[in-house]
Formats: structure tokens, sequence, C-alpha cells
DNA sequence: TGTACATCAGTGAACGCGCGTTCACTGATGTAC
DNA sequence: TGTACATCAGTGAACGCGCGTTCACTGATGTAC
């Protein structure tokens, strides 16, 4: 019953309606709250399902570390393909502008997710970064996608991608003396 | 008539209203389609609105130049005031993931007010630096804004802007030669 | 093995509400003569 | 200067629609005896 996590990344926390997912499900829309309280408690298991994925996409399948680890996520999150498959891509670019505007509830639990994600990055980044490049590694490939996605042009799309994966790669390299 | 600027800033695309908008404008839902053809011809004027004021706070307002520049815009742009204040902050951040959701014609005026501003962080950046680099500027900006914002405590989101700050201050830096 | 009952996921109609848009209208303004 | 008329920003009721949630219900399942 996680057609929820698909919807809500292809179209937000408020167009990802109770009647969608439960059509979506192959059920009607009464039964929904068999399931779930409110549908802020779909949206917040909907944000740890996916969080779950990210986890397992970025981190968990990329052997890498350091400077090599930074470099292929950045290079596998920032991909057309990505661009293209909101639904089965990276929550945050979809819905933390949403969250950004709920209920406190929800915004704890989107919290709590990408701290997690970030101690994991910083795992990965490892010797001689902070906790710091984790954060600014996510915020990079964050916004690099959200404008990407809202952009018109695909050649522009594509502009905006590899600027964010250069970024972004850079950030495990150890910093210039100066 | 411009409310609709902030309205779209606070709450989104889809939460700002025709209702709302006329309504703080002082005057009532009718009279609407006196003013603009649709909601997405408000939506796109409010867009370039938005933009303009983008261009004067971190463009016009500061002098410096090259990596001076990108450093006084970073701690500019990404302070708690700004974290605190969507509806006088930047449209990228509260709209983008809605823009890219929409119409065509929507996107494609968002492109180009996007293209406007990179164009002139490119100038700003000069030295050195391609527009690719001003490109990554915006959205590492971008990425830390949404994602201090979707966070639920003070403590967090500020460590998320300081880390935004480091990042993109740093993005006018001539590159380490290895 | 066979009957009686409790559980509970799922149904579908209904609720009150706000949305974007339309439409016949009002009433102040400015021009024409 | 004074009357007649066109313009058009703004009004407020109405439209069709989808939202989140509720509620009495159905019907398959599993347990108790």
């Amino acid at each position: 019953v996680k057609q929820a996590a698909r919807l809500v990344r292809e179209r937000g926390v408020p167009g990802a309606s109770v009647n969608d997912v439960m059509g979506a499900a192959g059920l009607t829309r009464g039964g929904f709250y068999a399931h779930f309280t409110d549908k802020t408690a779909m949206v917040i298991e909907a944000l740890a399902a996916t969080f779950a994925e990210a986890r397992t996409n970025l981190v968990e399948t990329i052997p890498e570390e350091g400077e090599a680890w930074a470099s292929r996520a950045a290079d596998k999150y920032l991909t057309e393909a990505h661009l293209d498959a909101p639904g089965r891509g990276c929550v945050i670019v979809a819905a933390a502008a949403d969250v950004a505007r709920s209920e406190p509830a929800l915004r704890k639990a989107f919290q709590q997710e990408v701290e997690g994600l970030v101690a994991l990055f910083d795992q990965k980044l490892s010797d001689g970064c902070s906790r710091e490049e984790a954060v600014a590694f996510l915020a990079t490939c964050v916004g690099t996608m959200v404008m990407a996605r809202a952009v018109h042009d695909r050649s522009v799309a594509r502009e905006i991608l590899a600027a964010g994966r250069r970024a972004a790669s850079g950030i495990g390299r150890a910093k210039p003396r100066r």
C-alpha cells in the first residue's frame, strides 16, 4: 500500500490525495483509515520508505569511500534518468518545500530521516571531512535536482545537472591550503 | 496587486489561491479576471517581480566581485532572517518544486528568470570562473535553504545554513591544482 | 467435522469545505457633443 | 457648463469539481466450542 511513496514524489504532498493513493493500490477511498490514522501518518510512512531507498542507492550500493564515493554518488544521483523519474527518485527534491509548510509532526519525521542520511554520508566521506561537508553535499545535490526539474528545456536541465555533478564531486576533496 | 508574490512564496503555487490573493489585496474573488487571464498568468507575473527583487538584493546591492562576491552573497542569502521570512524571500526555494509539476508556459517563464539570474552571477564571479560555477552557486544556495526550511529544530536548520554558507562561499575560489 | 460468533479490511455514499472560473450586475470615471 | 453615453474595475452568487474525513454496511477469515 505504499504507492503513497510514488505519488508523493510525483505530485508533492498536497497532490498525493487519499483517493488517488487508494485508487493506485486498487482500493477505494473509505478503507484508507483502516491503514493510517491520518493523511499525515501516510506521508510519514512514505518518507520512511523513500529514505530507506535512498540509503540503499547512495550508500550501500557504492563501495568507495571519501572523494571517490562523493564523485560516484553525485554521478548516480544527478542523472537524466533521475530527472525523468520523480516517482522513483529523491523525496527531498519532491517534497521538502511542502514539508516546510506542514505541521511539526511531519517536519520532525523529515528531520530525523535527513539526519540519518547525513550521518551515513558523513561516514562515507570520513577521513578529513566533517559532518558539514556531508550536509553541503546533500544540499548541493538536492538544489541541483530541484532546479533542473523546474526548468523547461532539456538542454538547460542538462547544464544544471552537469554543474551540480562537478560541484558535488569536489566536496570530498582535500581543501586547497591557502 | 502583487500580493501574489508574497503568497506564492509563503504557501507555494497551489496554496496561493485566487481568493486569498484578491482578499489580501482588499478585493473580492470575481474581479481577478480583470487583471489576469489566468491563475498561471498571475504566477508568471509574481515570478517576474520576485526575481527582480533577487537581482537587486544579490547583485546590485553587493559591489564586490569574484570570490568576495560569492562569500557576501552566500552570507546574505543563507541567514535565519531569510529562513523565517519566506514571504519576502527566494521564490526558487518556495516554488521550484511546484513549477516542476506545472504547465510548460510556467516552466518556460521560470527558466528564463533563472537564466537571467545565472548570467548576472556569472558576470559577478567573472575572472577564472565559468557559467558552470554560477549555476552551482545558485543550486547550493537553493538546496541549502530548502532543507533548512523543511527541518523541525532551529539548531539543525542553523547547522544546514552554516554548511551551505561555507560551501557556497568557496565557489568563487581558484581551484586546487591537482 | 460442523456450527456460531468476533474481527476487521474494504465499500460506497455522504459531510462540509475551498478551489478556479463564469456571469450578469453595479457604479465611478472620462469622453463627446 | 450640462447632458448622454461608453468603458471597465470590481461585486457577489453560482457552476462543477476534488479534497480529507465519517459512517453504517458487507463479507471473507479465523477462532471457540
